[in-house]
DNA sequence: CTGCGTGCAAACTATTTGCAGTTAC
DNA sequence: GTAACTGCAAATAGTTTGCACGCAG
């Protein structure tokens, strides 16, 4: 997992600016465990930054995304995630709540994955639609 | 693969009703190994059936979706695209181009992904993102 | 000082929805 | 006959964009 300051690092040696809202987003995503939206993003930084924007937002969680640092999952056809965690690992979407957990992967089998695919893959992810326990009881 | 007829019997099975645009659909849907776009399914159609809307054209599909016939891929962040092979497989997504290509998964190895999840799981879902030999040589 | 980044609001676009007319059964 | 389906148009909502101002380097 990434801290903050090495991103900032990488940001500054790659010509971007250091932005306070850049700071921002960054230390928010830092070490989550969750998938936040860009609107759960936005309230929470609200509180610390009332005038940020969604547009800030977009730009720095897609920067982040091109530099390695998170990926933008598309599991929910509704709107976007933002997974911070760069280890590959799969994602489970129960259905019936709408609740979205981490799958463990072990590193054999992603690699596995990974092998399937004759081209060049920059990012593998693995999506598991279903219910869990609590929705499956129901 | 599932033929047209098959879809058919299901469909009166579950009380839903053998209209001519379903039947159009799955007829376009049936067989294909690529994954449209509701706008191509849409442009495609018009030409028999010039009213047919997006309205009918979603809701056939999500039909469809439920029952088991096609995905609903969500790989790419614009729009969602219809795969109607049910056997499971990875997708990739050239991000050069655009392209978006089968990635055959053996069985075994479709087994093992299930396993990971203690869920229910009821879809799985891989996406590859990368370059496609082309692109990667430009 | 210079230009990148921000914030606002407007634009965009894929998908969904309400409703009146139509059709399968 | 009647409930489900269709097609149109309008609504929705997440994301993107244009532009004027502000701030980091």
């Amino acid at each position: 997992m990434w801290n903050v300051d090495e991103v900032l690092e990488k940001l500054k040696a790659k010509g971007y600016k250091l932005t306070s809202q850049r700071r921002a987003i960054i230390e928010r995503l830092c070490g989550r465990k969750d998938h936040p939206t860009a609107e759960q993003l936005y309230n929470e930084l609200k509180k610390d930054y009332p005038t940020i924007s969604f547009a800030t937002i977009y730009s720095t969680v897609q920067l982040l995304a091109e530099l390695g640092y998170l990926q933008i999952l598309t599991i929910d056809d509704k709107k976007s995630h933002f997974d911070p965690t760069p280890d590959m690992h799969a994602h489970f979407l129960c259905q019936g709540c709408g609740k979205l957990e981490d799958i463990e992967i072990i590193p054999e089998e992603a690699e596995k994955l990974k092998s399937l695919c004759a081209h060049k893959a920059r990012i593998i992810e693995v999506f598991i639609y279903g219910l869990c326990p609590e929705c499956d009881k129901g």
